[in-house]
DNA sequence: ATTTGACCTGGAGTGCGCTCCAGGGTTCAT
DNA sequence: ATGAACCCTGGAGCGCACTCCAGGTCAAAT
């Protein structure tokens, strides 16, 4: 995940799709979405380069996407990096996004729990 | 979860749905898709009556969707009750679900921590 | 007796998050 | 210099898992 080298003249699509996980229709749509913290920049012949700090930021993107935040919310996120001094509401909106992951992660938990006594239970009766 | 007293006449889809935590319209869906282990019972008229048993089957569905599992795969499982012996078929797709679920499991926490360090980033930026 | 509400069926509609396509330009290795 | 592989835009299409609706039957409370 980290950039090894990036090229003064700056990443392709390809290549920050590549490094951030995403596929290059995703890396478009989030854009179109208004996800990028700030339009990447262009090559003389209009293509999209994007910087290390681009790809990081499209890490950002897939650590709350993964975790489940809609991309509605991740919008609102964004957007307050937009808004100076909105430091606390993005802490508040983390932590809001943290306690709902833990929660998901403790019902999947719960539920795994169910998984492997079923298992237990099958291999009881699979082996004699 | 645990049914206190099921009449014998049955339960209406209406308590089956809330013992088991989905809606009415996501209990007959699971029929429809073919997810139920047998046909629920009728009343004289036509309606739906759940047994103790239906409502348990009703839960391993949603243990097995709410860790991710896709409607077509739980339909695959729940063909192979209808199948004599086939126990371990089930028991495999079990165990392989389970490697999934452990995965996604893994790599959420693995985002979370990222999430956690920048919610201390923040916390640090915030007070002062 | 009638109103309220739960239930029925078949099928349409919805929200989400991509994913793909057409039709066109560009880059680059051979 | 030509073909393969990439990139562009705008918009259509898709898979999934529900969710809702119309138009009707039926049960029970007032």
């Amino acid at each position: 995940m980290t950039v090894t080298e990036v090229p003064p003249e700056g990443l392709t699509i390809s290549a920050a799709a590549e490094l951030s996980g995403l596929s290059v229709d995703t890396v478009r749509y989030y854009e179109k979405e208004g996800l990028s913290l700030h339009q990447p920049g262009r090559s003389a012949s209009g293509q999209r380069r994007y910087t290390e700090a681009d790809v990081r930021w499209l890490g950002t993107l897939v650590m709350l996407r993964r975790t489940g935040m809609p991309i509605r919310d991740v919008r609102r996120f964004v957007d307050l990096y937009r808004v100076d001094g909105s430091e606390p509401q993005r802490l508040a909106i983390l932590e809001a996004h943290r306690e709902r992951v833990l929660d998901e992660l403790s019902e999947v938990q719960t539920h795994l729990d169910a998984i492997n006594r079923k298992i237990d239970y099958y291999k009881d009766m699979v082996n004699r």
